[in-house]
DNA sequence: CGTGTTTGACCGGCGC
DNA sequence: GCGCCGGTCAAACACG
């Protein structure tokens, strides 16, 4: 077992997507993550719409019940480590202390030549053992061969 | 050298 | 305007 499998095998708490990804409010909470069955590795494989072969593949919308990309995800995890290894490469382009929490939000890019994607890293502000990880875009180019 | 991190500066939107 | 706030840039730095 290497060290992504062990680290992104995280029981995920709750999971939101983002119909309107400007607007950080309006999140609607997927209703498969009600059984907390999902890893982290599930929901970065889903988010990023991209399955094992590489093909677009997607998150269920609850709504329509297809398959769909999502410009924007996020999920708490229980966690330690505030970073876990979903197989990118990431480059950290910024930390900042946002209003009402305690704890620092770090943002990254995705290290792949010309990919839009971003994340966001934070503690919950109210209870520090959880992680909060947002994804935004979707990437334009193959998923590690590990997902 | 190539790559990634740190960190204050900078910028744009928004409310007053 | 001006200041707050969240997001990004980039120069310096660290490290293999």
């Amino acid at each position: 077992m290497n060290a992504y499998c062990h680290e992104t095998n995280f029981q995920v708490f709750d999971f939101f997507e983002f119909n309107e990804w400007s607007n950080d409010e309006d999140v609607v909470p997927m209703n498969y993550s009600q059984g907390l069955n999902y890893t982290a590795n599930d929901m970065v494989v889903n988010s990023i719409g991209l399955s094992n072969n590489g093909s677009r593949e997607g998150i269920i919308n609850r709504d329509s019940g297809k398959k769909e990309s999502r410009e924007k995800v996020a999920f708490i995890t229980k966690s330690e480590v505030e970073i876990l290894d979903d197989g990118f490469k990431w480059r950290k382009y910024g930390k900042k202390m946002v209003k009402n929490s305690p704890n620092p939000r770090n943002y990254y890019k995705c290290s792949a030549e010309g990919c839009p994607v971003k994340k966001r890293v934070e503690r919950d502000k109210e209870d520090q053992r959880y992680v909060v990880t947002t994804y935004q875009g979707i990437h334009n180019h193959q998923a590690p061969n590990h997902l």
